[in-house]
This record gives C-alpha cells, structure tokens and sequence, in this order.
DNA sequence: TTTATAAATGCAATCGATTGCACATAATTT
DNA sequence: AAATTATGTGCAATCGATTGCATTTATAAA
C-alpha cells in the first residue's frame, strides 16, 4: 500500500479563547443570568434584551458550553448505545432509526462497539457512566455472561434499554425479536418445502435469542411429526467460516440434511451456501438454507437466501420512543416491561423447492 | 407488524445520589484535593492515602464525572466524527479503524450521520462544536458547497481531519484516497480486457472525489487513443435506482456501450448489473462493470464485480493516528497535509472477458 | 539541636452555565 | 394617591473535579 504525504503549507495556531455569557453579558453591560435566560429563551427577560442577546451571541459566533451547561442541569442529552458490531444490519439499522427520532430533539449518541467481547463492552458502559448518559441502550455481546455492569447502570440512576440480546434476568426496558416464533415459521415453511432432514446451525446458547430458535426448531419438527437428530445439530456456527466448516461436516455424514438453518445469521447462511455451490449441491433443490437477519447481501448470492426480517429500523424507533415516553412521567417508577417485534420470514430461492424446480 | 406488551412487574425508582470526591473525601477525613490527586495518581499524595482513596472509591461505586472534568481541563477527549452514513462500507471502516486506535487512548467517539443533507451536516457539526469535542473527522455530504461550518470548526480551536469527501480549499489535515489513480488503473484494466466503448457513470462533481474520478476515465481513455464519447456520460447516478436508470438509457442507444464504469460506488455498479442480467445481456463478455468501494456484496453477485478497494479501515488507523501525532506537540502549529492513499483494483468476474469466456 | 529540604495535605479559585431569591422599577388595581 | 402585582435584573451559590499556592509535617543535613 502505498502512501504519499504531501507537505502543502503552514498555518498558524489559533489557540482562539471561545466566547462565553460573561463575554456576551460584558459586551451588553448585563449579567450573565440575564444573557443565559435570554439563550434559554426564558420569561423572565425583557423582549429588547433577549433579542440584544441573540445578535451579540451570533455576532461574536458564542457556541453554549454543553459541559458546564449539563453540569449545571445534571443531564447531558445524550444517549449511549453499545453494540457488538456497528456494521451489522440489525444493529446499523437500529441504530439509525434511534437516531432518527432523537435527532429532532437534539440528542446526542455515543456510539460504542463491543467487538463481541465482554471486557470491552464492560470499558464502554463504564465510559457511557462516566459520561453520565441520559440511557444505555445495548445489545449484549456474546461473550460472557455476569451483567453485573448492567446493574451497575441501573443503579447510577441511569435509563437502561436493551434489545435483541438481553441480559434476561435484569428488570429493564427491552426491546425484542419474537425469535421462537420467526423460527418456528421458518422451519414451518421448509417442512412445507418438503425438506425432512433439517439441520440447524446454532449460536452461543448463553444468547437467549439463539436459545428461543432453537426452541422454534424443535418445536416445528415436533409439531410436524419429525424427529431431532442430535447429529444435523452444530453448536456454534455463527460466521461465514464456522457456517461453511459445520457444512462440510454435516454433508459428509452419511445421512446428510436436505435443509440447514443457519439460526445465527445470514453471513453463516452465506458460508453454508459457498461451501454447498463448490461441492456442486444443488440450491434449494438438493440442499434449502435458511438464514437470519435479512442481510442486504441475501437477495444478492445466487440463489437468493430465504431469510427473517427483523424489523429493526422500527426496533431503533421504538427504543428512542421509549426513552423518551419514559422520561416524561420522571415521578412515577419505571415498570420494566418489554416489547416485542414480530420478525417477518422473508420467502427465496434458497427454501423454494416446490416453486422453482 | 404486530407489536406484543408484556407488562411484567413494578419496581421503584432509585434516583440515587452518584458519590463525588467530596463523599470520599468525607469518609476518610482529608480533602477533596487530596482525593483528586490519588484518583489521577500525582505524585504529590502519600501512597497510603492512594489506596485508601482507590479502596473506598471502589467501595463507594464511584465514577468520574467526566463532564466536570473536562469542563475545568477543558478538553473532552472526545472525537466527532460525521459521515454520510454509518452503513456505507468505506464508512463503517473508517469507523472501526479509528475506534481502535482511540480506544486505547480513552477516546470517546460521537458518531453523527448527515444522510447526504447539508442541514443536517451544519447540525451535527454545531453539536459537536457544543460537546466541545477535541477533534472532529468529517466526509462532507454530497449536497451544499458552502464550508463555512468547517471553517467555524477550526476558529473554534478543534482539530479537524477530512477524509475521502474533502472540502478542497480548507486548509486541513485530509486522509484521501488516489481516486485519479484509481480510476486510471480501473479504465486500463478494461481497456486491456478488449472494452472499447466504456461508459462513465459519475457523481455529483462538486465533489471533488467524482471529478478526480472521472479525470482517471478521460485520462484512460486519452492514452489509449479511446474517443471521449459524451452520451457514453451519465450525470448523478450514484445509488442502485439511478444507475440501474442510467443503464437502461444507454443499452437502449443506437451504439451502446461494451462496458460500464460506476465511478460512484458499487451501489450503482449492482443497478447496472440487475438491468443488465434482466436484459439477458452477458457480464462479461457482453458488458464489462467495473464498481468502486469494495462493499462486501461485491464478491457475492454473479458474477461478482470488479471494484476498487479504498483500504478505509487503513484510513480510519492513519486518521487517529494523525490526530495524536498532531496534539502531542500542541506548541507547534499545525501543518496542513494531505496523506493520500492509493486504492486497489480488486479485478473479479465481471470485467474478466478475456479470462473468463 | 537547629536548620534546610522534601513530602503530603489543605485552601480557595476556576471552568461556564443555570437558577432560587431578593430587589428595583413599571404597570395595574382599588 | 396608595397598595398591589407584574416584569426584568442582579447576586451568589451550585454542579464536580482540578490545580497553583500556601501550609504543615516529616525527614535529612549541618
């Protein structure tokens, strides 16, 4: 990789002293209280000066201090968010959404990846205290399994959302997938596809979300008279490599599955499906996949992979709506309570036996 | 959508008090100062009092409050960064290539989205301003051309990095990529492969990035004594939509084209596949693409695309990088310079005419 | 033992904005 | 004209942590 640095020319330091209310008050030969309620548009202050105020403030091109502001008020508009990974689509879609509700009232987000580890996501809450955050809105990583940081946020008074993965023993907001439900349809529509030997993929069982999947699974084949071969069941297949290892491993078997679910995520899916076009099995017509998450790339791979939806620009509105639903009623007590979203199984190629061949 | 409410059970509030110095200081009789010299580990408190300090504030549950801190340091250790969008690949990279560098350090990271609008680009920019953020990295909105906000940035005394999407004419710090290069490499590559009549897809030329790109094409096609052929050139089609648009107009021209440059990113390159599979027309040997970012769903498309690679998590590491270099020698002023990496071609199956069929 | 020096701590101001309280002036009511 | 009520300002404390300067105490040197 080649870098090329270009020295263009110098400039001085502008070590610039921003402006303050007292400049703006010394200015006007007021007070500081005056120029602040003139800023915070208060009753108390007469038209002439709030509008002296305003003129003088752009003039001198005043930006407010949030930090002594927030100080002073002991909020700081601000909501942090802690994900596993920004460039998931569920949680870059989440995360937009929030966004786009708390913009219009000037909110602020911190954003923080936990990279799936737990020591790092434990850093970052920590951070978003100190920050003293308004919420914490987080999806857990999957590593780990002692929330007591968690806890921690609750009892520095701060507002505690959790979606997707959630620490479920905690009593807080939460925001969540119908996960059991999703699988337990798209196993329906498989069966439905004719496929009989099912594998699935699954993900870190400490997750509640891949539990609830996998209990989908077993109970669409227990509703549909098909047995659970603990063999089609591969733990921890939750990346494209560890999706397309598990695949090797179960289409050598001698029984080999007619059908994987990759319950963790569509890159598994994707892993599934690489490994399944270089063996040359035929998708869906030897070989149906499912995957999870509704990545954009799944309409994209030939054949297109049947997937779940999970809504999750709506999640993110919900979450930010929440937030700010809950802290309008600042007296009364906050009643964990959870909401959850009903993923939608989005029907391709992959799954589509009977339709397409 | 069905939306499902558990109300699950009640619990109180707990507007709790968070433990200040002060409350520490109280417990073990000495002073506030005292307190704050141990917690930033001077060398001017006995070391006693240090592990007394640190025991009782873990016992106490205490937590800095930064904003307090940062308001008599004055300094946030906080950087800005505001993107088009967070989901764009070279974006999200960026990201994660400055988070970890700037993790380590006790960064925080405020991530702001412009969505491509001018207004809400000002927006973030006055918030960041506000937090007091010690730097901000920006890659300006393809909409407004007006960079007062940015030149406000620096008269505020904060650092500012721009990347990729650069205001030309500010003299800033500025991690670019060789887009002229690159596209000069692509356009041969093409050329060598047999294409003849290559058409350009550009984006919107008041960024600089898209008339750097469309240099590269002309430049390419001036060594090779190709003719610059006008209605070979389509304005502003830089999502999928438009370029799958652009497509349709120009496969539907007396003489169209053998092949297609998407200078605007890989988006409009899989708009110009879509149409071009629809049309039953053969890629490659009947229509070349090339892309540009590298989004992962490049190698996924059959046949997958050619693009260019733009090493953004590399960008996102020189960026941080940048920055701590440039506040370690706070007296010197800052140099305004440009890094400027060069891209990959990632050469794949749908350019490969020569080698594929 | 006295003096010089170092180490540890306290005091008080500071960062910038906000806000309860007091006060003065103006407007309104009896 | 006197009494009452708005209205607009100022004063000063506050949020929590940091830090220069002063002071005390402990230690080393004379």
């Amino acid at each position: 990789m080649h870098i090329i640095l270009f020295i263009t020319f110098s400039t001085t330091m502008k070590p610039k002293k921003r402006t303050t209310i007292y400049d703006i008050a010394e200015k006007l030969n007021i007070t500081a209280s005056s120029v602040s309620r003139a800023l915070n548009n208060s009753s108390h202050v007469n038209e002439e000066t709030k509008k002296l105020v305003l003129k003088t403030a752009a003039e001198l091109n005043y930006k407010r201090n949030i930090l002594a502001s927030n100080l002073r008020k002991g909020e700081s508009k601000t909501i942090g968010i802690v994900v596993p990974r920004i460039n998931q689509n569920i949680f870059s879609n989440v995360i937009a959404g929030i966004e786009e509700t708390t913009y219009s009232k000037d909110y602020n987000l911190i954003i923080c990846q936990s990279n799936e580890s737990h020591e790092k996501e434990v850093k970052s809450i920590n951070a978003l205290i100190n920050q003293h955050v308004d919420c914490i809105v987080i999806s857990v990583a999957a590593e780990g399994n002692d929330y007591s940081h968690l806890q921690n946020v609750i009892d520095h008074g701060i507002k505690l959302i959790q979606f997707d993965r959630v620490a479920d023993e905690l009593e807080t907001l939460k925001v969540l997938n119908d996960n059991h439900q999703a699988s337990l349809e798209g196993i329906t529509h498989m069966i439905e596809q004719g496929y009989k030997r099912i594998a699935l993929l699954e993900g870190p069982q400490n997750l509640d979300i891949f539990r609830q999947r996998k209990q989908g699974y077993l109970e669409a084949l227990k509703l549909h008279n098909l047995p659970v071969i603990d063999e089609l069941i591969i733990e921890n297949a939750w990346t494209k490599e560890l999706g397309a290892d598990a695949t090797r491993k179960l289409l050598s078997l001698a029984e080999p599955p007619d059908a994987i679910f990759a319950s963790t995520s569509d890159f598994s899916a994707l892993g599934v499906l690489e490994v399944a076009t270089s063996m040359g099995i035929k998708v869906p017509s030897e070989l149906g996949i499912l995957g999870y998450s509704n990545e954009p790339f799944t309409e994209l791979t030939s054949p297109s992979i049947t997937t779940i939806d999970q809504f999750s620009h709506y999640m993110g509105k919900t979450i930010a709506n929440l937030y700010f639903q809950e802290s309008e009623n600042k007296e009364s007590p906050v009643v964990p309570r959870t909401i959850s979203v009903k993923p939608k199984l989005i029907i391709r190629a992959s799954t589509s036996r009977r339709s397409y061949q």
